[in-house]
DNA sequence: GATTTAATTAAGTGGTTGCTTAATTAAAAA
DNA sequence: TTTTTAATTAAGCAACCACTTAATTAAATC
């Protein structure tokens, strides 16, 4: 079980997406937000926990849950890597810029505007 | 099959790292660096065509395969919504921040180089 | 037309996965 | 001490997955 296929589930994902806007949440907390079995999402989180997404505290009987933000910028930068490779084609560098170009600024706005 | 579970598999990765460091190879060249089997990655190939992170084009015998830059992308884009959260998360904005730099000055130093 | 080349699709299989229900462990509350 | 709460682990299972070998399709070459 690696970083990528952890991410291959859509129920992980949620999580971690819940876990990277909330400072940390319990495993009860966590999933109150689903249909599917605690049972499940304790096997999810057994994964996230062995691939070092997520980091676990024993609080008396609960378990609180938070996000190993590392290891997401770690999985980034693959992404980023590959734009390296892409970018440094010479062959596609006119396409390839715009594109880019047109997604950055859609993001860019956003990122910002930090405080 | 979305887009992250494309991604899970490690060979499929390696698939998109060879097409994103070439403009094009045809399938027989994809699977030269292979050991597993030729129809092995013929599977692989589909799977990356149906969620479209790589083009076909059918030239005689051939079939010539290109990355899908903009899907790429869009797969980026989801750590990006990801880091915008916990950053913007204000309990946590300290520790991010420090952690973040150490790993963009890493990647940074290498993607300024664009010719 | 027969053979070769390039690639995909079909069929099979052992192992894995994401879910379920059942059972267990640990801590707090009564 | 018993009961309740929080969570994990165990066991089961249908579907899926990544591989294999076999078969087929498409195009070029002889």
């Amino acid at each position: 079980m690696d970083l990528f296929t952890a991410l291959a589930d859509q129920t992980r994902r949620q999580i971690l997406e819940m876990l990277a806007q909330n400072k940390e949440l319990s495993a009860s907390e966590i999933y109150a937000h689903f249909t599917i079995s605690p049972q499940a999402i304790s096997q999810h989180l057994k994964v996230l926990r062995e691939v070092k997404l997520v980091y676990v505290e024993r609080r008396a009987q609960l378990r609180i849950y938070r996000i190993n933000t590392e290891a997401m910028i770690e999985l980034e930068s693959w992404f980023q890597k590959m734009r390296h490779y892409w970018i440094h084609r010479l062959d596609a560098l006119d396409e390839v810029l715009a594109a880019e170009w047109k997604e950055i600024q859609k993001n860019k706005t956003s990122e910002d505007d930090v405080p």
